[in-house]
DNA sequence: GCCGTTTTCGGCCCGACTGTTTTCAGTCG
C-alpha cells in the first residue's frame, strides 16, 4: 500500500460524477448511474479524508460505497489513474460533459445534439443555436434555442461571479425574508395563509444554491401572479398554477410552492429536504405501507390501511410521529443517520444560540495552523472545549452552558475571548 | 452498483412543468 495522495475528497468526488454524467449519456443501467452519483455525493461531504479511509482498508463503511466501487476508488487512489475511467472520459468528451450543466439540458439532449449535429462544446452549442441550426432536429424548436442560449448566458454570468454558484446564507436569508414580507404586503390580509422558506435556508446550510419558499392560500393563482412580478425579478424560469421560479437580478433563483393547509406538513418536510433525507424517508414510509409525495401519504395495500387510504398532515412533526419518528429538526436531515437516531429516539439536542458563551476558530495545517484538524479537536476536547464545527480546514470551537467559560478564559489568557456572540450559521 | 427492522435477491421516490408532441418524453428538484 502506497501512501502517495493523489486525490483530495473533492477532486475524487468530482471524477465520480464526470464517470456519473458519462454514464448517463451512454445511458447505462439508472440504477448505475444513481449508485456512482450516490457515492461522489458521500465522498464530496466526508469528514475525513478518503485517503485515510483507504489506507485503513474501510472505504466500504462509506455510504454509497460497496465493492465495486471502493475497488475502483483504491485502485484509484494508489495508482493516480483507473483504465475503464480513463475509457469513458475518452469516449464522451468534457464538452458533451460540461452542455448538461446548461439549465434544460439533460443527458438525452445532449448526446442527440452531439451524435446528430456533432455538437460537443457549450461554444458549440451556442453557435448551433444562434444560427437556428437546432430546430432542424426533431424535438427542438426555436423555443429550446432560445431557452438555451439563456441558460448559456446565465452560466457565463455565473462563471463571471465566481467559481462558485451557492450563495452566503448570510446573503440569502435576509434577501428570502424580504421577498417573503413583500408578498404578504402586496396581498391583501389572510390571502397568504402560511409561508416559511424551506429547502437549504430551513436547514441552515452555509451556502446556498437556490430559495425554496413555500406557502399556504386557496388562491394560488393571485399569490403565483403576486410573486411573478415582485421588483427583484429579472427572469421568469417557469410559471405554473401552484409553482413558479424566477431569477432575480443577481441570479438567484427562487421557487415558491402553494399548497392547502391540510398539505403543510407533508410539503414542508418535502421541500425542506435533502433530497437525500427525503429520499429515505419515502424508502422508510414504503416498507410500511405508505407512498409519500408532498402532499401526505396514500396506502399502498400492502401495510395495515386500505390501499388508497390517504392521510394530510398540518403539522411535520405529524407525518414523522406516523412513520415512527422523532421531529428531526432541519439542520440533521442529510441522510447521515439521523433517521435511525429518530426511530430509536436518540436524536442529538442541538446546541442553541442562547446556550453558547463564546466562541473562537483555529487554523489547521490546511493552510498556516501547525496542526492536523483532528489533532485540533481532540486538544479543544480535552480542554473542555465543546466542539462543534469542523469542515474540511477549520475547527470551529464552541463553549456551551455546564463548561467553565471563565477557567478555559484564564487558561488561555485570552481577553478577546468574550461572552459576545456572532452568529455563523452551522 | 448498492443495500438490508421482509438481508445475498430484488428492489431502487415522486410529481410539476415545458415544449412540441397529437399523448408524452425530458428535465428538475
Amino acid at each position: 500500500m502506497t501512501n502517495t495522495t493523489h486525490f483530495t475528497n473533492r477532486e475524487l468526488a468530482a471524477i465520480l460524477t464526470g464517470v456519473a454524467a458519462r454514464l448517463q449519456i451512454l445511458e447505462a443501467n439508472r440504477f448505475r448511474i444513481i449508485a456512482f452519483q450516490n457515492a461522489a455525493e458521500s465522498i464530496r461531504h466526508l469528514a475525513q479524508d478518503v485517503n485515510a479511509i483507504d489506507a485503513a482498508g474501510e472505504l466500504t463503511s462509506i455510504q454509497g460505497v460497496g465493492k465495486g466501487i471502493g475497488d475502483a476508488i483504491h485502485y484509484l487512489l494508489v495508482n493516480g489513474a483507473d483504465p475503464e475511467f480513463d475509457a469513458l472520459f475518452e469516449q464522451v468528451p468534457q464538452g458533451v460533459v460540461d452542455m448538461m450543466q446548461v439549465p434544460d439540458m439533460g443527458p438525452k439532449k445532449a448526446k442527440r445534439l452531439w451524435e446528430e449535429l456533432s455538437i460537443d462544446s457549450v461554444d458549440a452549442l451556442r453557435a448551433a443555436a444562434e444560427t437556428g441550426k437546432l430546430r432542424e432536429l426533431k424535438g427542438f424548436g426555436a423555443k429550446s434555442e432560445e431557452k438555451i442560449l439563456k441558460g448559456i448566458d446565465l452560466l457565463a454570468q455565473r462563471a463571471a461571479r465566481g467559481d462558485d454558484e451557492r450563495m452566503s446564507i448570510g446573503t440569502v436569508r435576509p434577501l428570502a425574508l424580504h421577498l417573503i414580507a413583500e408578498l404578504q404586503a402586496k396581498l391583501p390580509d389572510g390571502v397568504i395563509e402560511r409561508i416559511e422558506p424551506a429547502g437549504s435556508l430551513r436547514r441552515w446550510k452555509e451556502t446556498i444554491g437556490d430559495v425554496d419558499i413555500l406557502c399556504v392560500s386557496t388562491q394560488p393563482a393571485r399569490v403565483m401572479e403576486a410573486f411573478r412580478s415582485l421588483p427583484e425579478v429579472a427572469h421568469i424560469a417557469g410559471a405554473g398554477e401552484t409553482k413558479s421560479s424566477v431569477v432575480l437580478g443577481n441570479g438567484l433563483q427562487v421557487d415558491l410552492r402553494v399548497v392547502e393547509r391540510k398539505q403543510w406538513g407533508a410539503a414542508l418536510q418535502y421541500f425542506t429536504g435533502s433530497k437525500e433525507h427525503n429520499v429515505a424517508v419515502r424508502e422508510l414510509a414504503l416498507k410500511q405501507g405508505w407512498s409519500l409525495n408532498e402532499y401526505g401519504l396514500t396506502a399502498t395495500g400492502s401495510g395495515d390501511a386500505a390501499e388508497g387510504e390517504q392521510r394530510f398532515f398540518e403539522e411535520e412533526a405529524d407525518l414523522y410521529a406516523l412513520l415512527g419518528l422523532d421531529w428531526a429538526p432541519p439542520e440533521l436531515r442529510e441522510n447521515r443517520g439521523e433517521i435511525q437516531a429518530a426511530r430509536q429516539h436518540t436524536l442529538p439536542a442541538l446546541i442553541t444560540l442562547d446556550a453558547l458563551q463564546g466562541e473562537l476558530h483555529g487554523h489547521t495545517t490546511w493552510s498556516d495552523g501547525a496542526r492536523s484538524v483532528a489533532e485540533m479537536g481532540d486538544a479543544a476536547r480535552a480542554r473542555g472545549y465543546t466542539y462543534w464545527n469542523v469542515s474540511d480546514h477549520s475547527v470551529g470551537l464552541g463553549i456551551v452552558q455546564g463548561v467553565d467559560a471563565d477557567k478555559l478564559r484564564r487558561q488561555r489568557g485570552d481577553r478577546r475571548l468574550q461572552p459576545s456572540l456572532r452568529r455563523t450559521g452551522h
